[in-house]
Order: C-alpha cells, then structure tokens, then sequence
DNA sequence: TGTACATCAGTGAACGCGCGTTCACTGATGTAC
DNA sequence: TGTACATCAGTGAACGCGCGTTCACTGATGTAC
C-alpha cells in the first residue's frame, strides 16, 4: 500500500505549506498597512523565522509581491465571475442585466472588504516593480468576466466607432478570441474603465464631503452602464 | 521713495525663495521616481543643504507632501478650467460640447505630461498621510469646472435618481451652490469618475495589450458622455 | 548714523530605525548502494 | 535494512544603505534706541 502522499517527501510538503504561509503573512501585511510595507523582513518576523530563510522560498521581494498580486487578482476575480456566472443551481437563468449588476457590485464589494488589496492592482504602480508575464492571465479575469455577461445579448447605440478605434477591438477580439462586435467591446472596457473609477474614487476619498456613501451614486451609475450596453 | 519691496526684508524674500526652491526640488523628486521617493534628505542634497535645514522651512515630511499635492491640484485645475473657460478671445463661445471635450482631453493630456503627479492625487493614498483641509478646495476644482461646462445645458435621461441618492445630491447642490440639478449632478459625479478610471487604466496600465494607444478609446468614451449628459 | 541685542537660517553630528540581500555555517532530510 | 554521501532548510552575523527628526552650535540679518 503506498502512503496517502506517495510521491510527496515530508520536505516537499513542509516547502509548500511554509511557502503558503509566507504569502499569507506577506497578505496580512499588506492588508494592514498597504503595499509599501511588505517586507520580507517583517514576514520573517511574524514567522519566526530568519530574515534570510524567506530567500529560500521567493529570491527576491518582487517576486513575493507578485505572488501577492497573483492572489488579489484570484480573490477579485473568484468574486466576480461567481456574481456574473448565470449558475446552475438557485438563481440559474437571471438575467444579463441582472448579472451585469450583480458582477459590478462584487468588484465594489471585493475592494470595500480589501482596499489595499485594491490599491495593490489599481492603484499607483509599486515603484521600482515590472509585473511580469504570471500577473497577466489573473489580471483579466474581471474584463472577461464582464465580456462574458454581454455576449450576445449586447447592443450598443451611440457614436460609431472611429477607424483606428474599431481597428483595435477587432485585434483584441481576434486575439483574445472574445467574440463580441468591435463596439461592444468598446462599451464594455468603457464601462470597465467608470466602473473601477468610480470604486477607486469611493476609496481613495474623492467622494468625501460629497457622495459619502458612495453606494447609491454607484449603483445609479450601474445602471446606467446596463441601459447604455443594452442589457 | 520707498524701496522696491516696501516691507519686505531680505529675509522674507529670502524665506520665499528657499521654500519655493525646497517645493521645486520636491516636485522634481516625485516627477521622477513617484511621491513614495519623496523624502527631506534627498531635497535637502539636491539643494546642496544640510538635512536640518530643510526644518526651517516645513516641519514634517507631510508638510512637504500637503504642498506638493496642492501644486499638483492647482497644475490640474488650471489646466482644465482653460480648457473649459468659454473664453474671451479667439475661441471664445464654443458649445458646451467643445469645451467637455476639451476639458476632458485637459485631464488626460496633463496625467500623460506628469504621471508621477498624477499619481500623487488619484493613486493610492500615501500609507500613513492624512491629507489636510487645505487640499480640499483646490481638489473640488475639476469637478467643478466640469459642472460649470454643464451648467444650464444639460438635460440627462436615463434611469430616475433614488430618494438617497437625491438627497445627496440636493445636499452637495446647497453647500456647494453649484446651481445643478440633482439628476445633472449625479451623471457628472459619474462621468467626472469615468474620465478619471479611463486615465488611470491607461497610466496605470490595465490596458496593456489591449488599447495600448488609449486616445481613441478616450476620445469614443468622453463623446459618449458628452451625449449621456445632453450636450 | 552707530551700536547692543534679539531673532532667525543654516551646520554637522548624532539617535534610532528599518530595509534588501549575501555568506559561511550547522544540522536535518532524502537517496543510492 | 544500514550506511555514506548529497541535497536542502534554516541560522546568525554582517554589509551598506537611506530615512525622519533632534539638538547644541555659529554666524548672519533685522530692530530698537
């Protein structure tokens, strides 16, 4: 009988699992006090362990940052395509509206529950640090995931696009084979686009001594984005 | 015959001049390498002064900081407002479309020109700054010159305002004496943070390998508001 | 106008802190015979 | 199954750096008589 982990060395499993909680500690920081105080010396710290141990496990402090940044996008991106998924179970069948709603909601909500995890993927780039290629494919979850609620079901009036514009979705929509019309897809990194701005403004303050609670401005302008994609 | 600079000493000219020298080198320092580089001893090295010295003319980091991010607005807001002004001159009497457009372009031309600046206003908060009540006033200034762009031209359609929402609006139309009606205030509270998630994703780079030329779909998006809010 | 005193600007050294990263090392885990 | 060697994890000290801020001080500028 071989042993429940065969393959798996006691070391193999010790790396990962301290390798785990080396990015949680590196999340809790950042989550307390923002992207600029991670650390490496501080997660060893909270780990018990010495400084120059964490060098085992990430070679360097960029590249536990984009572990970090790896995750975020993961949580963000759980969280929408469950509120955009049409589902199979209870509250199969919703609407594409009322997904559209429900997606855009999650993006506030994630970013309310995790605002420095927020300010880590939209807010100023972390100085000195190029995100390398793993951060991309997380990163557009939440655009396709969006893309996803539209499809087929989109209809968009307005301006017609301009050449070089139209031009440009055609190759995002070849490439990323996303299979919508160039303006829609228009409409959609548009509305992408209000919607974070709109997320970012509430957190980082632009709305204090105005829209202080930033929810019904937020979901008027929900709304708003749905008339206008046609949802 | 009084002096040139009647009542003002050497010192106080003198006092000026360093301080404005001190928020240059500052400014040169955020320009360069992001707010999170600012730091006293390097303004202090570029001056060719010692650290302390720096005390005499702003008494904390912060200090510094609070000037900066008050240059920073004042740069923004004089931008906008020119480009939103009806104007006097040549030019003078364009239509509130023009002058949105313009306006918005402003925003997005002078994000391009100072990034890091950019950056200082709409990024993450700096972790640990409290930004003070002076900021607020020259902060409301792009907000309120688009509301003034819009100001008794606009007529909005879309979905009617919720009571709370109204309420808010109705509150910040009284304080501010912005002269708007709610249902105008709110599509420009929208629109304002639509024009402002476009340029961080094009600055911050969400649309790297996508719309890595922006300017269309800025261009697209700014006259798709300009339709939404009537003008 | 000239002098005595008060105010202010700028210096240089220091305090205490935290950071990323390297390096030679000990001791434990894994592997091949 | 037992031993010999190789691999890896973790330690502790150190390097070199930069930061904000304070403090006692010198010397220049301003002010009151």
């Amino acid at each position: 009988v071989p042993p429940p982990n065969a393959g798996t060395t006691a070391r193999e499993r010790a790396r990962r699992e301290l390798t785990a909680e080396i990015v949680a500690a590196g999340r809790r920081q950042v989550a307390a006090s923002g992207p600029a105080a991670l650390s490496l010396r501080a997660v060893a710290r909270e780990l018990g362990m010495a400084s120059s141990a964490v060098y085992r496990y990430f070679a360097t402090r960029d590249e536990l940052l984009t572990a970090l940044i790896v995750e975020a996008y993961d949580g963000l991106g759980d969280a929408v395509e469950a509120a955009a998924d049409p589902g199979a179970g209870p509250g199969a069948g919703r609407s594409a509206r009322e997904r559209w709603t429900a997606a855009c909601s999650a993006v506030r909500d994630w970013a309310r529950a995790h605002p420095h995890e927020y300010a880590l993927l939209h807010g100023s780039p972390v100085p000195g640090y190029a995100a390398p290629q793993d951060t991309v494919a997380p990163g557009v979850r939440v655009p396709l995931a969006l893309l996803a609620v539209v499809r087929g079901r989109a209809s968009v009036s307005g301006t017609p696009l301009d050449p070089v514009l139209e031009a440009q979705a055609h190759q995002v929509s070849d490439t990323a084979a996303v299979g919508v019309p160039p303006a829609v897809l228009v409409a959609v990194a548009a509305a992408w686009a209000s919607v974070f701005g709109l997320v970012s403004f509430e957190l980082f303050g632009q709305f204090r001594g105005s829209f202080d609670d930033a929810g019904p401005l937020f979901a008027h302008a929900v709304a708003d984005l749905a008339d206008r994609l046609g949802l």
